[in-house]
DNA sequence: CTGATGACGGTGC
DNA sequence: GGCACCGCCATCA
């Protein structure tokens, strides 16, 4: 496939649409199978969502397991109350246990089939 | 073109 | 455990 010009941002939220129901992913983690450069990169990416996108954001929590707090209080609420409805438990200090729920990124098929390679942090082809 | 701006993360103290 | 520092670089004004 490929050949398509698509900007990195984009691949990142390729990515995040595959993150199961349920399930939650780090900023690093989709950053890293998509490609980009830096972490910062998925936390740009989401940032530039519309308030009605069918992009599973929610699902996107920093490498401790909490929710990035934004200039929107409320949307972190949000954030938390989407998660607990798929079944996404909270500890008492407000982390997600990502062994438990955190997502081991997309099935082989999946890379293969949208074209994404997995390469080692920081080692760009 | 230049500079500001981000929903991060690893390291060191 | 917490906190400050710094690297990271695609967009946009």
């Amino acid at each position: 496939m490929g050949g398509e010009k698509v900007s990195i941002y984009e691949r990142m939220l390729l990515v995040v649409r595959v993150i199961p129901f349920g399930r939650v992913a780090t900023y690093g983690q989709i950053a890293w199978i998509a490609g980009a450069a830096s972490p910062r990169m998925a936390g740009y990416a989401l940032g530039g969502l519309a308030a009605d996108t069918d992009v599973p954001w929610q699902r996107v929590v920093n490498a401790k397991g909490g929710v990035s707090p934004r200039g929107d209080p409320l949307a972190t609420d949000r954030q938390r109350k989407l998660l607990m409805e798929e079944g996404v438990r909270f500890e008492t200090d407000g982390r997600i246990d990502l062994d438990h729920f955190g997502w081991d990124g997309p099935d082989p098929e999946w890379l293969e089939a949208n074209d994404f390679t997995l390469l080692p942090w920081r080692a760009r082809g």
